[in-house]
DNA sequence: GCTTGACCCTATAGCGACTATAGGGTGTAT
DNA sequence: ATACACCCTATAGTCGCTATAGGGTCAAGC
């Protein structure tokens, strides 16, 4: 009951999430209970600004709420091997490697219907052409 | 009601889509409702094969269903100007090129995060440590 | 003392693009 | 007759939030 507690705006603005998303995290078990004050406001620790925090730059990073979760529990076992922590993160780095693959290759098919387009009608248009199923063959 | 009446099943396996994901084309307004069979089935005409086809593929390209509404109904009326088409399409490659750029800037980060775990426990994971809120100043 | 306004609360529904489940009916082969 | 593949509807779940409805709390100003 000190005066260090934080209120979920505070929280909101040091860490730049919305409200409800804290609310979110909350409830999915992310960021822990923290205690109420009379009026029922949540009354945060600064350690559960520290969760959220990284809680945060774990997202911005693109791991998954559960690999989250996982890092949040690894990161709280600070006498364990590290090579879960990185497990977790070359398995992300790998699909996001997937990701940029998969997206390149996308874009060389997407420039080619684009440019192949010189037409005036949709009825000659090559975008819609190479939608379409085979026209000619049965 | 001629015999070329195709079942739910069988588009489901001339274009690889669950049959699940058909029905929901139909209540989404992207594959018109078929006729029905005595028992209730839908019966499909070959139109609805070429049509199902269609949505795969702008699919498979990443277009969102509302993009692929729109290049429906803009091929479905042949003698418009392809002007549309060519901004849906410049528009999802220019997303797509968007998020390529993303992806590879945050492997950047994310090969720097996993090259500078050399640690055995997590106390002193780098990985941890890059997470987590700036751990000595206040 | 009373109102205004910023802030907070819970519970619920919505987004996109499916996927899965429950609980049935149909059609054909043996 | 019965097994089995296939089909039907309706509903809920996935992920990571975001938005809404319908309230309660608290400090400041008049
Ligand atoms: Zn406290
Ligand atoms: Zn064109
Ligand atoms: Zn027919
Ligand atoms: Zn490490």
């Amino acid at each position: 009951m000190s005066s260090t507690h934080l209120s979920i705006g505070d929280l909101s603005r040091a860490t730049g999430t919305k409200v409800e998303t804290i609310r979110f995290y909350e409830k999915n078990g992310l960021l822990p209970q923290p205690g109420r004050t009379e009026g029922n406001y949540r009354a945060y620790e600064p350690a559960h600004l520290n969760r959220l925090s990284f809680i945060r730059r774990a997202r911005d990073l693109g791991f998954s709420l559960d690999q989250v979760r996982a890092l949040l529990t690894l990161s709280d076992d600070r006498s364990q091997s590290c090579a879960a922590v990185d497990v977790i993160a070359r398995a992300h780095r790998d699909e996001v490697e997937r990701k940029i693959k998969d997206l390149q290759s996308l874009k060389v098919v997407l420039d080619q219907v684009i440019e192949s387009c010189h037409c005036n009608i949709v009825a000659d248009c090559a975008i819609i052409e190479s939608l379409a199923p085979t026209p000619e063959a049965s």
